[in-house]
DNA sequence: GCTAATCTTGAATGTACATTCAAGTAAGGG
DNA sequence: CCCTTACTTGAATGTACATTCAAGATTAGC
């Protein structure tokens, strides 16, 4: 009954993923968001409203991705403490390859938007209170498999976790040294086992 | 043999600092800065060449602040451990009384401007670099006085501090509930403190 | 009280931008 | 093959902004 559309809506979150992700939110123009996805202002804007909506649309595609990425190792076989160093080096060896100066889009995002629009800070939260349960599914697993103490509470380790994590972010983006990234995954560690008593 | 300046060098910084704090560099106009420093555009151009010269000027006011206090710490009487701990905490504080969700104007600017301006991306990795350093001499005294073991680098440790703190102006953003914040400056002092043996 | 030097004022300049809209284009049902 | 419905195009709109500049104001030495 009516034409139908030419993009395919994944693509172009993907592309408008990029342009975000390098340019943050501020200095991407709706022309750059064009040029990248290939939408005219008008099907852009047909599609999802204005800048703002792609955007969220943005993030929101973001942290599924990341969130599914926990949650999948969490099904994978091995200890939990393993997975967890290991999600703590990923990032790091992303932060040392010095690939990663654009570091994380939701902390980016965070620190950007969440003192000027109550709709993005709100979408932003609501991501981080999910991606700390995440991790506290894991530590509980490690709780359970006896690497972790259980006289801490887990959602507050998640904590501990996700600050490190928020702060190695951060730190990429002055390209530390090798050894100093090394020595906040150590101490991360050291702060969780600790508690085994 | 001239006319004198009108204002205060400083009391114009001081004010300009506020400005860009709670709006970041780019949601801050010209015109905000007028009116917040009482300056007209002539005049404020005349003195800092422009808005990025004026913003170099305010996040070397502000560093040195920080970096004061930190100094000033270390002067004062008392177990180097307990001045750490008092350090966390008061940006704990802050962050669980909900004030300061502006979080850390360098750290703000590091995330902002790193990847689009070179030389204030330079600035800032310099007071990073000058704040480390500070955090270092910290744990040294903390060394010697037996709080925190000597076999890990005194520079690497400070790492795994700062990071905490860098995440902890994350963390402020999203409103993290008392609990968590708790836990983690008790996940600092334990991976600090564990390396005693 | 004149001159030179500097500061202050605020309107003007030119650019970049988010968003809108009218005209053109495809697709499928009748 | 026509008509309805929806998508696409890209120029137009209006606003906000960083920076400049010419005219006026203030100081200190002579």
């Amino acid at each position: 009954m009516a034409r139908q559309a030419e993009f395919n809506r994944d693509t172009v979150i993907t592309r408008a993923t990029t342009v975000f992700w390098e340019r943050g939110y501020g200095k991407t123009s709706v022309g750059d968001l064009v040029s990248a996805t290939g939408l005219q202002p008008g099907s852009l804007y047909a599609a999802f409203g204005n800048k703002k909506g792609l955007f969220l649309e943005v993030i929101d595609h973001y942290n599924r991705g990341f969130l599914g990425k926990v949650g999948a190792l969490r099904d994978a076989p091995g200890r939990s403490m393993d997975k967890l160093e290991g999600l703590l080096q990923q990032v790091v060896d992303d932060a040392a390859a010095g690939d990663d100066e654009r570091g994380c889009l939701t902390v980016n995002a965070l620190l950007e938007m969440s003192m000027h629009d109550a709709d993005i800070a709100e979408r932003l939260r609501g991501h981080n209170a999910r991606l700390r349960k995440a991790f506290a599914w894991l530590i509980k697993d490690a709780q359970t498999e006896g690497d972790i103490g259980t006289t801490r509470d887990a959602n507050e380790l998640a904590s501990f976790v996700l600050n490190n994590l928020w702060g190695l972010r951060v730190m990429c983006k002055s390209r530390p040294d090798r050894a100093s990234l090394d020595a906040i995954v150590e101490g991360v560690l050291k702060g969780l086992r600790s508690a085994t008593n």
